[in-house]
DNA sequence: CAAGTATTCAATATATTAGTTGATTAATTG
DNA sequence: CAATTAATCAACTAATATATTGAATACTTG
């Protein structure tokens, strides 16, 4: 076909594409997801996502000649990180669509909470007031650098490694919310399930940073607490 | 890995990857677009996209495993339509994200314009208000079912190929504004070339009926004009 | 109910992609 | 400058995806 309308639409739904194809592989969804959280070296990114490092450095070229994420040498590491905020908020929008098009998603959410009763967080847009409001006690268990790129004003850290530790550092008699990455993320389902076995009173709130920053909830940077 | 943790993880980003592909190919997103204008048989989307029928099928069916499109048989032609009004705008944004990050499709465009001079829509904001305003003449050039679907309020409907035939429809004195489907379809570029060859005060302005809708215009339906 | 039409299915060839392994490159450090 | 470490590259296999063709199915109409 030599109509060059044709060649013209045929060349603008191929790059089109390429945004598809770089977010067709689970794999590259589960680094993209990470990135969000901020930018990370290929060792980190490997290791949370199960891949091997060659591995993981290949979807992260096929994310990176999409111009999805870029990649800067560090001294003897090389930090990805997302291109733009952009990015974060189409991720978002295809696993919202995901969401509400595949019931296979809440399939397997409920499959896999099923015996871990109480872990859907529910009366979920009053927690949310009471997160915002500060009227709980709300739990940050992310890895620490993670916290300080972003978290929920007045919110405790306590990565999840170190909660039996802590401990001591939560009130018994107050409510505590947990939250982690969002709600494919399981820190929080531990770490809710190690202070309810010590006798603490506390939930799960399924929204990530990143679904706080979409909803418009102010977010503290750097501070630690 | 027999860590529940990760084949958690693996389920949920497995159904995620789902959308990715379905939107990985260039002829199925070019499909999703024209579905965007509403619902067609499976022959004119095979027309309208060039591919055999057999090929349009398979992909229309690929898309309707991953729920993005529902089939109705009428008759004798299997109707094809978006499930969902969200399908469309997830179209958008990614249109959006290409066109941000991949320098690419700006390119491929300008080559496509070359020669066309004054094909860009100029001062498109300005444009867009008197368009608003209804102080302008606004041409639809798409087919009359789309235009039926649904279109801006005071627009008037002369599909592309009857164009010529129906100048005398058309103001001398004012300018005219020229839509189509959107930033990618051709058909306003050919209307404005053959007013303005004719005597014409025509431009045209990039966006289709779906942008419109998501810039928050008022959209007419069904009256004829 | 036979003929015609629209769509899907099945089989196939070709091309693309994902993951593995081992070698290579680039920066750092003793 | 040799050893170490992080990341990439190159080569390969196995798995998937795309497009084509011709046959089969499903509905309509005379």
């Amino acid at each position: 076909m030599k109509n060059p309308n044709r060649l013209f639409k045929n060349a603008i739904y191929e790059q089109f594409a390429r945004i598809g194809k770089a977010v067709s592989s689970p794999k590259r969804l589960e680094l993209l997801d990470l990135l969000c959280q901020g930018p990370r070296t290929v060792e980190v990114l490997s290791k949370e996502s199960g891949l091997t490092i060659a591995n993981a450095s290949q979807h992260l070229q096929v994310l990176r000649a999409t111009r999805l994420v870029e990649a800067e040498k560090e001294g003897l590491f090389v930090v990805y990180r997302l291109a733009d905020q952009t990015v974060c908020d189409f991720f978002r929008t295809m696993r919202v669509l995901a969401e509400n098009r595949l019931a296979e998603v809440e399939q397997i959410k409920r499959r896999f909470l099923e015996g871990r009763e109480g872990m859907e967080a529910v009366d979920r847009k009053a927690l949310l007031e009471l997160v915002r409001k500060e009227a709980v006690t709300v739990l940050d268990v992310r890895p620490v650098e993670e916290y300080k790129a972003g978290h929920i004003p007045g919110a405790i850290s306590i990565p999840l490694k170190e909660l039996q530790l802590r401990l001591s550092d939560l009130p018994r008699d107050r409510e505590i919310v947990a939250y982690c990455r969002g709600p494919y993320c399981v820190l929080s389902i531990q770490a809710v399930e190690m202070l309810r076995a010590k006798g603490f009173k506390a939930v799960r709130i399924e929204e990530g940073i990143q679904d706080f920053r979409a909803m418009g909830f102010p977010i503290a940077v750097n501070e630690e607490v």
